[in-house]
DNA sequence: GTATTCACATACCGTCGGTACGTCAACTTG
DNA sequence: CAAGTTGACGTACCGACGGTATGTGAATAC
């Protein structure tokens, strides 16, 4: 579709070259520390290739975020679909998220550098449309079958999220092997605690 | 102590008004967006002056996110010492966090660009220190006293100290009054699931 | 085949974080 | 109490970086 002629062709492809570089060194040494020269030069290009493809930094880590959250969308939602129960749909969508979440661009870009330079109900927008929004569709489906009891599910699907979040950073950081299962483990009680029983 | 002396006395004023100063234009614009060149206006002293308290623009924030989480940490304390039982410790703590972290200074600084800003373990180490260490401790008396069943507390102080960040940040957007109250009661049911029954 | 568009490259500017150095009052010392 | 020393700044300046204005040549349209 964005094939046709060989204009489009290699304006595609010096996008993605910024996309792909601009990833790897926001997740590097975080987007304060980037210097766009050093973006152009790593993607052989220059900055009128920049700013004639991105309105500025900002918005170039903008493409790049939206990226990575729809990379880390894609997986949770496909893990979810691999189950047929709704109730395992959450759990282990949960799960694949915290896996998915542990990777360090992830982590830099989507967790860390995200809110502070798109601010955060920007990037809580992006972040509800690339993922949030399954846990809250698959909390209302609960809530409908009567697996968990009626309540709002906003105030619920954002504490959720924001318990991965942190765990994953957490993760990341202070990873003996052991603590991936020990958090599995205590995601999954907080999820089943949910449940009426 | 540090009262004797004239001189002394001018210092810990001069470093005062810089930590005001920049404590009231990083939560009102964001780290990034502001520039040292507006602080030392506002504070009525020059760039010499700061660079001789501060080591640098990072710093000066991070003396400022410690004043934060010195306060957060504080009232969460404060709160938890209210209560002899170990439990309602744990959750008037809890509840504490929320309210206090639902101001807006609070909300930018201490969860938005302090990761950002310092590195998510740098920021870890000073939540820890601050406020996150109670939750770890009041967690552990809470196993211990088997009120909540053994198992590793870390994960799980992560976990609701995650929950409890995001959902602060969502309290100061999206705020109904009902969404405080909603957010209470999930994450009350959320620690009281954590208990045997 | 000519005109036009478009995807860049080049050159340049203002701002901002950081530094080197000067200065004058406050403390110390004999 | 006077001379010397320290310290808390102020001043002037620099390099780097984000952003912009303009040039250019190949691809496309007519």
């Amino acid at each position: 579709m964005a094939q046709h002629g060989i204009r489009a062709q290699q304006r595609e492809r010096t996008r993605q070259k910024l996309l792909g570089e601009g990833r790897r060194q926001f997740a590097a040494q975080g987007y304060g520390a980037v210097g766009l020269a050093e973006i152009v030069r790593a993607a052989e290009v220059t900055k009128g290739a920049l700013y004639h493809h991105f309105s500025g930094k900002a918005e170039l880590f903008r493409a790049v975020l939206e990226q990575v959250q729809g990379e880390v969308g894609r997986r949770v939602a496909e893990a979810a679909e691999a189950h047929d129960d709704p109730w395992d749909q959450l759990v282990g969508g949960c799960q694949e998220f915290l896996t998915a979440s542990t990777a360090p661009d992830v982590q830099r870009i989507m967790l860390v550098d995200g809110p502070a330079v798109l601010g955060w109900s920007e990037w809580r927008a992006m972040d509800e449309a690339a993922s949030a929004r399954h846990l809250s569709e698959a909390l209302a489906a609960l809530v409908k079958a009567g697996t968990i009891p009626p309540q709002p599910v906003e105030p619920l699907a954002r504490l959720l999220s924001g318990a991965m979040n942190e765990a994953a950073l957490w993760l990341a950081s202070s990873a003996g092997p052991e603590d991936l299962a020990h958090t599995r483990a205590a995601l999954d009680r907080m999820l089943r605690a949910l449940r009426d029983t």
